[in-house]
RNA sequence: CGAGUCAGCCAAGAUGAUCGCUGCCUGUGACGAAAAUGAUCAGGGGGAGGAAAGUCCGGGCUCCACAGGGCAGAGUGCCAGCUAACGGCUGGGGGGCGUGAGCCCACGACAAGUGCAGCAGAGAGGAGACCGCCAACCUCGGUUGGUAAGGGUGAAAGGGUGCGGUAAGAGCGCACCGGGCCGCUAGUAAUAGUCGGUUGCAAGGUAAACUCCACUCGGAGCAAGACCAAAUAGGGUUCUAUCAUUUUAAAUAAUGAACGCGUGGCCCACGUUGGAACCGGGUAGGUUGCUUGAGCCAUAGAGCGAUUUAUGGCCUAGACGAAUGAUUAUCACUUUCUUCGGAAAGGACAAAACCCGGCUUAUAGGCUGACUCACUCA
RNA sequence: CGGCGAUUAGCGCAGUUUGGUAGCGCACUUGGUUUGGGUCCAAGGGGUCGCAGGUUCAAAUCCUGCAUCGCCGA
C-alpha cells in the first residue's frame, strides 16, 4: 500500500525555502506551468506553489488550480526523489478544465524528476530570458 | 389560461465508495530524573457565502492623543419613529410615472448676502421698443413720443381666461382660476382645507454655485495591540587583565613590537590589539488577539410597522506560501440527436482572513405565498 | 487584509478648483526651402475626455455606482 499522505512537512513553508530554489533550479515546462527543482537534504520531495493575482485574477479559479496541483503531486510523490519543486502558472490556465490539467502535471513530475538526478547535465546559468516580450507578441492571440 | 407586481426561501442536484487536508474532543503517551508540556498513531463528530466581493457608510475591539469651549474642515438634509450606531430601515406627508397591483425622488432656505446664465435676442431681473399697433409732425419716407395685446429669439421673457376700458394698450377696473400674507380647524409634526379675512400680484431660475440654518464627527487600524525570543553586530555595568617595557591608586599614560589596510618593495599616515558574567532594547521566528456574539431557533405578549420584551432550547469554520478537495458509481433535472432501446453535453455568480449592522454591484435556475390587469366560462 | 492615487489624440502631459471654446510638445499628412535628405517655415488631419446613470438649459469639469492600472504598510 502507497503512502498518499500530504503533510507540513512535504511543504515548502517559509520565504527563505523558496528564494533557495529560485537560485540556479533546474526547469522544466509546458504551456501553462513553469517547473523549478533543487535536490534536498531531506528524505522526501516537498513542493511550493506560485500562482499570481496578475496570472488568474479570481480567487476561487486561484484555489482550484493549487488543489490540483496538490492532489496531483499527492497521488505522485512516490516516484521522486529528494527535491524540492516550486510550481508557477501562465496566464491562460484558469480556462483549461481539471482533466487537462492533470495531465499535464502528470508528465511534469517525470520530467522534472529526470532534470534532477546527479548524472544530469547542468542547466545553463540562470540568465534574464532574451526578448520574450517580442516573442509572445508574435504568437496570435 | 395569458401578462405583470410585491414578499420570502433554496442554491458546486441527491446518496454512497476510495484516497487525502485541517483544527476540536477522547484514548495513546516519544523526549525528559520526575512533574508539566504534549511528538506520533487510532477513533469520533465539525469544516465557505447570499453576496464571503466592492470597501461606500455605521459600530464593537485595540493603541495613541485629550481640562473646558470655539474656529476651521468633512458629512447629513421633508416630518415622526426604530436602533449600539448609520448616509440604513419602518410609518406618514408632498411631487412624478403606470389602466392597475405598485414603483421612483439629495425633497431645508434664493423674501440674509454674493455670484452665474456662453450663443441668440430689443431686453436675462425690480428690464425692455427689433418688427408690429396708436398719436403728433413733416421733405411720404422717416423723426419724436405712447404701448408689453400680437410676431420673432431663447432652456428660461416678469400670473392665466373672459368682459369692460382705451388713440392703441396695460391688473388700469371687474368676475372666475392660480399665487402671497394673517388667522381658524385637523394633525406630535411635515402638511392639509369647497374654511374666514386681506392683498392687484411686487423679489423668476440655479444651493450635486459660494453661502445660511439645523444636527453629527479626535486620529489610526488586527500588517491594531500584547507576550516569548535564536544567530550576528552594536550599547551599558562589573570583574579580570592582554604582546613587551617603563610609569600610575587605576589599561592611567608613554615607547616599542605585532597584525590589518594599501604596495613589486620600503617609508610615512591610519586603525586594531583579549576573556568572562550580568542587564536592557530588539530582528528572523513563535505564541496570543481568534471566535459565545448588539448570536441563532421556537412559542407567547406590545406595536399599523421597522423593532422590542419574556420564557425555553442550541453552539454553528478558525486557516497563516494559507484547510473545506479529487476520482468514481447509481438515481434525478435541462438541452440536442435518435433506429424510441438509448447516446452525448451541461448545472450561475463566485472563496472566509478580527467580528457585527447596512448599502451597492455580480448571479444558471427552482420553489412558496399575496395581489393587479385582460379574456373566456359558470 | 487594510490605506491611497490615476484614467483626456499613436506617445507624454495641460485643462477639472470657478460647468458653455477640448489645448501643448513629439509623432503623422501636404506644400515650400535643397541637386536630394535632415534641419527650418507654413498649413492640415486625428479625441465615445475609461464605462453607466443622475443634477443642470448645458457636464472632460459637479454627484453616485462600476471597470482597469499603479503606489504604500509585515
Amino acid at each position: 500500500m502507497e503512502d498518499f499522505s500530504f503533510g507540513r512537512e512535504l511543504r515548502l513553508l517559509t520565504p527563505s525555502h523558496y528564494s533557495r530554489i529560485f537560485n540556479e533550479p533546474a526547469r522544466a515546462a509546458t504551456p501553462y506551468f513553469t517547473l523549478l527543482a533543487k535536490p534536498n537534504d531531506q528524505e522526501k520531495p516537498r513542493l511550493g506553489l506560485t500562482v499570481a493575482k496578475k496570472r488568474v485574477k479570481k480567487a476561487c479559479q486561484r484555489n482550484r488550480i493549487k488543489r490540483l496541483a496538490r492532489e496531483s503531486f499527492r497521488l505522485n510523490k512516490h516516484n521522486l526523489d529528494n527535491i524540492d519543486i516550486v510550481l508557477m502558472v501562465k496566464s491562460g490556465v484558469d480556462e483549461q478544465s481539471n482533466e487537462e490539467l492533470t495531465k499535464q502535471l502528470t508528465k511534469l513530475w517525470r520530467k522534472i524528476n529526470e532534470r534532477c538526478k546527479p548524472g544530469a547535465p547542468k542547466p545553463p546559468p540562470f540568465k534574464k530570458r532574451p526578448n520574450k516580450s517580442a516573442k509572445s507578441n508574435k504568437q496570435p492571440r
